[in-house]
DNA sequence: GTCTATAGAAAGATAGAC
DNA sequence: GTCTATCTTTCTATAGAC
């Protein structure tokens, strides 16, 4: 993040952790030894310890890049006025990184185990302030009267989960366009929260 | 499955069942040696292998015994009439089995890529009829015009994700008891699929 | 059916040459 | 900054005693 640019030392360690995401994304933390990794970025295994301290450090800084990226990601973009385009903007918005990244996606769902309890504690508040910004969204739309959560952290995570769940059966070339699956979901994202219809 | 109910092997058999399932849960797949288990046991290393062929027969046989014993649970249990109830009470049902056994739905979702192909397809195949009844559900709540999803198969993978998700972060003992978390997601699920307010 | 003991391979991590 | 070589530990799986 604050290295020298192009520098041989950077080219390497962005190999490794390219190499180190899919291998991990693939086959699983544990199942992966430091030296595929190596091999992954055409280095030898003991290259790795001049940029990552240990195994679980190289994991720590995939799921922290990752989980910085996609906040500033969104802070970093216009936003519509109004409650119920913000979310439609979400719901694209997540959905477009979930399709961009899959692999940092999926590890930061599935890997948090393999962290200390201090790593853990940072992934999980990176995560908690991305969801807060969904929250925001539906609270907002709450007291508008635009929509009516009965729970609105319930929402949130529900919504996520939701979007969540298309990277693990979407294939390319399938029947569905990305655009049209995207409709589809925002329809059900949409309607899930909305003020009419409650009973 | 099979075995004598009651012999040595079987009361050996299931304690090792127990313990992998728990510390696979726990740490992962490949995190876990044959040693953890066979100590979780009560029994030497050795002993596994009179119970199983190898490490990933023993995950197979998890999977493979959660998927069966989930489709025949709810193939066994009366079901309400109409289209509503009956997605009401697929939706207390999945949220049920998941509160009740979050190991092996936890296993049955992370750890595949663990599987060969020919045991791979066999659990896909597995999870494929189970989420065809609730497919078939909407699809009749489709035709009867109680329901209108622009796409039952979406919806269907859209359900179960949105259940899913409640056991990564739902606590016992939190700010809201299990049975209003239930009622919650029902009113989502219900909106989300509901005939009214489509656009 | 379970044990002890071990073979053989592979892991994480480090030291020192270049 | 990267390499080769290696220490030490741990792994899966098996052989043979009881």
């Amino acid at each position: 993040m604050a290295r020298p640019r192009g520098s041989t030392s950077e080219i390497t360690g962005q190999r490794l952790r390219a190499a180190a995401l899919r291998l991990f994304a693939r086959h699983g933390f544990a199942a992966v030894s430091m030296r595929q990794i190596a091999a992954g970025a055409g280095v030898q295994a003991g290259t790795l310890y001049l940029h990552f301290a240990d195994k679980e450090d190289l994991l720590f800084d995939l799921l922290r890049s990752h989980m910085e990226d996609l906040i500033a990601a969104w802070d970093g973009q216009a936003r519509p006025e109004g409650p119920l385009d913000r979310l439609r903007e979400f719901v694209g918005f997540h959905l477009g990184r979930n399709r961009d990244h899959p692999d940092a996606v999926f590890l930061s769902y599935m890997e948090l185990r393999n962290l200390g309890p201090a790593n853990f504690a940072r992934i999980e508040s990176l995560r908690r302030d991305y969801e807060d910004r969904l929250s925001a969204i539906l609270a907002e739309g709450e007291a508008a009267g635009v929509f009516a959560c009965p729970d609105v952290k319930l929402a949130t995570m529900a919504i996520i989960a939701m979007l969540n769940g298309v990277n693990t059966w979407y294939r390319e070339g399938g029947r569905l366009t990305r655009e049209r699956v995207g409709e589809i979901y925002w329809g059900m994202v949409r309607q899930a929260v909305a003020a009419s219809g409650r009973a």
